[in-house]
Parts: structure tokens; sequence; C-alpha cells
DNA sequence: CATGAATGAGTATTCATTCAT
DNA sequence: GATGAATGAATACTCATTCAT
């Protein structure tokens, strides 16, 4: 009996290795001028294989944004419902940002640098997810106002600030070098938080705090390896 | 970038001119995107008479790029030779850049978004022109710290994270909303010099500072308007 | 057209069924714009299976032709060789020829609109029996002539008015519509007929005639449904 | 003072022998199997120059078939308000739809056989344009009948007989051959109107009043040549 | 100064066909 | 028998650039 057409078992695998190297040309030369002679040459398939694979060269854009979009949204949703207080939650927003940061480069530079490209559909659900995620990070920051640990500032400028310090890293930053996510995720807070703090409040020893939950809570580690590759194939 | 002789007096004007053009409909649609024929709409004028004005597409990124990057390199030595504290000289580059990327936006946009479009030689002068400006900012960041108004950090981070709050602002940035580039330069210096600032130190009243400035030293004013076009045109 | 050996018992019944699909979707669509994916699609087989079957997507209009030429010419030398007046055997060809584009207006699309998608070998066959079933048209009308119940005038465009009017009915007939072929045979025939018949000659009753006939001969019925499919597997 | 950006003025000329060429190869090939290359060859012009002038190659599709409509449909509706019987106007009417068949036999072609490939919106004018073309038929056949000039019959198919036979013509018509649109509309009328016409009825002596009709209004005269050229430029 | 016309290489995408498994 | 994967040529169309006038 057999099975009806559709896609072998090793199509999907494949399928994910084009977008890989897709993202990566999209990054060094960007989306419009890198063609799909030069995907299909990097990956060494001829240009209709590669159409059997990717659909059209708008649908790597969109995968390669989902990509990124999925797992930190997924990310920022659990944190934010954790039961601490908003600074932590903020510190792990953070790290787990820029973990994606580092762990997907050429990605976030597709994403930050050719989401122009995308159409009508497509684009309005990308700039929802962004939004998505920009009201989490508001929220926190909102919270920690209410609380006065922050003092009363615009929840929107806040907001920003956090997401041009956050964002912009990936224009410069090298995972290879001496700094890691957590690392600059740690810098970052401490120049946002002293930043925004309210003036007569001491600032909770945060570092601790994320340390004993990392050892607390190792389900929800943020460990960069493992959690893109599960969410990014499940997503 | 002397063009050969034979020009009439207009030519300069009407060159501007369209390169003014060329930077909107590049910020709008992405230079990959727009072809010169658009740009011949826009401007009025056929594509062999563009020719004429332009040179060749490439040069138009050139153009607009250093129209960027001259002023803003200018303003910053200008400042960065201020004889008064080092907080003060960050403040006014603060709103130096800001008011750029207010005033061109849509440069900005280009400059940010497209200059992977430049071939070798033009892409070496600007990384350079950026390299220099950073270096700038790295100086004055440096000095604080020296004189103990910053807490010791590392002054590479230091100027990443004055960049990165800075530098992301095109992304989101409404000329004609509520915020204006004085506004945010304020805010955005209120966090990093709190954040940055040492433990034990007491920030200067920097915002007076600055009014008493711009009252006494009205020829090094920020007055964004004729500050663009003189240098830009001189260019 | 023989077929390698080898080929199990079902192989020509799905091979029938394969080319019915393909004549209906090169009918909506087109034969060049059809794909064979589309077929595939239709017919519930991947591509590779298809080929199996077809051999070559031009070798399906070839098909297609035959189908529509092979029952044609049958029937048309058969009715040429009865013993009756040409008028009736004019009428039961005409009704013939409608009967078929009336059964399989799919299969008269594709062969009006797309024979010369054949090349040169096939495409000479379907000319030769065109032109075989045009002679067999003027054989009958020029008897009619002969025996003057028909006025003299050209064989060549007596032949071709028969065919004007009988083949470009498949642009608008519905074969579902309130008139059948008998009907359109019926009305084509009065007005040839009449339009044709010498100035003094009463025109003979030919539908009580073929009335009679069908009674007396029903071997050599017009029923379109075993008559088609007789014709076409065994073709 | 130079014009502003235009086309100058050999550009008509141009695209109309370019839509000349085009109407010739779709004739020959088919629309869907004629390249761009190939139209670009027969012009003697490179895709680029090829497309400032056609804009598109359904848009070529589109002139060929106002082409044929706008001169068929004017003359149609011009003969319908004429001042005589339904006849002479239905033999007037004959000749003018061989007229356009003869002289544009490659046009006709591609009217006939490729007016699927035309999307949405032109295909819908089209459709309107053929079923005015059908009305006037209609209603000058209904004329006839109701003057009992000819037998009562449903109008619908006498339209189907009228247009079968003229529209079919295409299919083997000679231009340069024994006969020219005259002979042929004579010998269709002949066939038409002593088919439909009322059995006590004698039929008008049709030619003659062709004859004088051409003899007194030479500007309504059918002369093909003349007749479209000027609608077909004007067009 | 400015235009309209021409080029030729480049773009994304489609598709009939083949073939190892 | 049937599949999924691969090919390579073809398709319509775009665009930066040039140049005679």
């Amino acid at each position: 009996m057999p099975r009806p057409p559709g896609h072998g078992p090793g199509f999907e695998v494949r399928r994910q290795k084009i977008i890989d190297i897709a993202a990566s040309l999209f990054a060094r030369q960007g989306y419009a001028a890198t063609s799909i002679n030069d995907l299909g040459h990097a990956v060494g398939l001829a240009k209709g294989a590669l159409y059997y694979y990717i659909g059209s060269k708008e649908n790597l854009l969109v995968e390669i944004q989902s990509r990124v979009m999925g797992p930190l949204l997924g990310r920022a949703r659990q944190i934010a419902e954790l039961d601490t207080g908003p600074l932590l939650r903020l510190r792990l927003l953070s790290e787990s940002l820029l973990t994606i940061i580092f762990r997907r480069l050429d990605h976030i530079w597709v994403y930050e640098h050719d989401y122009r490209s995308l159409s009508g559909e497509e684009l309005r659900t990308l700039l929802e997810q962004r939004s998505d995620f920009e009201q989490v990070v508001s929220g926190l920051l909102a919270e920690a106002m209410e609380q006065h640990v922050f003092r009363a500032m615009s929840p929107r400028l806040a907001t920003l600030q956090f997401l041009n310090l956050h964002n912009h890293t990936y224009q410069w930053v090298n995972p290879d070098g001496q700094w890691d996510a957590a690392f600059l995720s740690r810098e970052y807070c401490v120049t946002l938080f002293r930043g925004f703090g309210a003036p007569d409040h001491a600032l909770p020893t945060i570092e601790e705090q994320a340390e004993a939950f990392r050892r607390d809570r190792p389900g929800l580690s943020l460990d960069p390896e493992s959690e893109w590759e599960e969410i990014a194939v499940t997503d």
C-alpha cells in the first residue's frame, strides 16, 4: 500500500538546513542583494530543487522571522508569568533576548534589516508579534514603577530605552568574543536599573536572585542551546 | 568630490535637490527596491538627465552617507574640544546626534540599512568615519571615568551602550511627535549618567549647565536647521 | 500504440482514466497552462508514477486527438457506405459529429485549440484524418448535387459551410442545456438543405427517413454512450 | 524649453508595428507558445526595448483583441442603424465581419484561440464586446422574423448558426485565394436566407440592393483597406 | 541640458522530465 | 508500481546604464 504523495522523511531536515544557509547569506549581503542563484550555489542545489524546498524567496524571510519571534515570544511569556519581582523578571527577559541575539545573530540581522521586504499579511503578523513583545517589557517596567522600585517616568519611553539598548546590540556583537549574553545582560541591567531606579530606593541584589533562580528552576533555565533548537523546530 | 568643469550655476543646487528626493525614496522603499526610474519620476526628469547630475546610483548612496557623517563628525569634534566637563560634552554630543536623527530621519534610515550596498573603497571610508565618531564618545566616557564621575567600567562597553541607546532611536522616532531631540537627549543622559555614575558621586546639574552654555555660546548653538543646511551644502 | 510488455492488467484501465482527467484539465485551462503537477494532483498520483502511464505530456495530446478522430472517422465511413440517399447520410453524419461534440466537449476543446502543440509526425497524421473526414462530407455533398437535389455550387465551399456550421458549435454548446445533438442536427440540416437545395426540387422528408432508419438498423444506432466507450477503449 | 518626459513621436508607430508582428507570431504558434524572446528576435529589438513599448505580454493580447473588436463593433452599430430592410443589413454585416477576418486573419486567430489567456478585468470587457456584437445579429434576425421574411425559429439558435458559419471561416480561409470577403458573404447569405426564409416568402434581391447601396452611400462603403486602418489607429 | 530609445545582464519562478530507491 | 528528489532550460519581467540627437 503506497503512501499518498507528500514529502519524504529527510525533507524537513534539509529544509531547515537551507533556511540556515539563507539566513547567513541574507545577513551578510542583505535579502534584496542575495539572489536565489546565490543561495542555490551555497546550498549545492540547482534552483529547481531549491524551490522544491522553499516555496518562494519571501517564504524564507517569513521562516527566518518566525524562528526569531517564536522562541522570543514564548520565552517572554513564560518569564512574565513568574512569581518574582519585576526586576528579576526584567533581568531574565534581558538575558533571554540577548541569548537569542547571540545564538542567531544572522537571523537577527535579517529580522532587523529586511522586515520591510515582507508583504501585507506576513508583515502584519510580524509587527503584531513585535508589539506583543514590547508589551511584555512595558508591563514589567510599569510594575516596577508601581512598586516605586523605579522612579515615575513615561512607561513608553522606558520601554524604548530598554529596547534600544538591547536590540542594537546585534550591530556590533561578536558571539565568539569576550562577552557573553549573561555578562551583557548584567551590564545593561545595571545601567537601566540604576538609571530608572527611584532615588531613595536601594536596588535589590538582582544577580544573587538570578543565580538562586537558576539553581532552583533548572527547567526554566536559559541554556540557549537546547532551548533554541527545541522551540525552533516545533514552532 | 569635484565635478568636471562646464556645469552651469544651477547644477549644484539641482544636484542637492535630487539627493534629497533620493534619500526620501530610499528611506521609504529601500535602496535596492528604488529604481532610477522611480527617482526620475519623483524628480520630474528623464533618466538621461538624471545621470547627468548623479553619476551613478551608488554615488547617491555615498552622498547620503556623507551628508550624515559630515555634520556629525564635524559637530562631534567641535564639542569634544570644548573646555567643559566631560558630562556636559556628552550631553551636547547626545543632543547633536539626536538632532541629526530627527532632522534627517530618511538619511539615517538609508545610512543604517543600506551601507552594505557600498563597494570597497566607499565602504572603508564610511566605516572609518563611524569609528572616528565612536572614538569621540569613547574619549569623553574615559575622561569621565578618570575623573571618577563615572564608575570604573569597560570604556568600550560604555561606548556601545551610549551608541545603542542613541542609534536605535531612528527605528521608532517620529520627528513630529511629542518628543523632540532635546527631550530625548535629556532622558537618555539621565539614564546613562545615573547608570554609569560612580556610587558616591553626586551627579552635577547637567541641564543647568547646558542651558547656560547655550545662552553664552550662541555661535555653537545646536539649532539644527541652520547647521544642517550649511554643512550639507559645503560638504 | 503498443506498450512495452510487463504491464499488469490494470494498466490500460488506469491509463485511460488518466487521459480522461487530462482532457478535462486541458479543456478547462489549456494544454500549455496545465502542468504535469496539476494532473498528478487531480489523478492522485506522484509525477514519477504518472510518467509510467503517460510517457510524455505531448503523448496525452495525441491520445486525446485520436480519441476524437478515431470514432469520428470510423462512424463517418460506416455512414458513407450506407445504401440510402445522400441527404439522409448527411443528416446521420451531422448527428454523429454533433453527438461526439456533445459527449466529449472537453476532448473537442483540446482538439480544436491545442493541436498546434503537436510536433511534425503527429501533426501530419492528425491533419490527414481531418482531411479524410472532410472528403466524406464532400463526397456526400457532391452526390447530392449530381442528383440535382442540391443546386450546382462549389463542392468545396459547400463542405466548408457544412463544417463551419457544425465545428464551431463546441464554442458555445452546453451538453446539459435545452438542446441535444439530435435537435441541433435537425436544425442545421434544415438550414443547409434548404440553403443548398435546388430551386425547383422539393426536399425529401429527411426526418421521417431518419426515424425509420433508426428503427430498422438499431445496430447502427447513434446511441452515443455505447459507441463512444467501445471505440475509445479499443482504439 | 525642454518638453516634459514622455514618449517621442515615433513611439506609437513602432508600437503598432510590434503589435502587428506579435499578432502574426501568436497566430502562427499560439500565445502561450510564443515567448517574449521570440518576439524580440522577430522585431529586431532586445527584450528591454520591447518592454519599453509593450508594457507586458498580456497587454499585447489586449491590444490585438481590441483591434478586432473595435472596428467590428463600430461597423456593426453603424449598419444596425441603417434605414433598410433587415436582410440587407445582415448582408452588410456579414461582409463587414468577413472583411475583417480576411484582412486581419492573424488577429482573428489570436482572438479566437487565446482569449482565455486574458485575466479577469480584460476578459470581462472582451466577453461583453462579443455579447454586444451577438446582440446586433440577434436583433436583425428577430426583425426579419417579425416581418415574416424569415420563418419563426429560436432567435438564439438562428444567431448561433449565423455566427458559426462566419466565425469558423478563419480556420481555413486564404486571403490571397480565389474567394474574397464579398463572395463568401454572398454565398453564406444565400445559404442562411434560404435556410431561414419563410416558406411562402420570395426572398428579395439582396445582391442588387447591396450594389445599389454601395453606389449611393460611398461614405459607408465597406472598402476594407481604408476602413480598417482608420479605425484601427484611432481606436 | 535634456530626451527618448536601446541594451544586456539579472531577477524570481515554473516545469517537463529523469531516476535511485 | 510508485515515490520523492533533482535537474536545467525556459519564462516574463526589471533595471542601471549609455548615447545619438
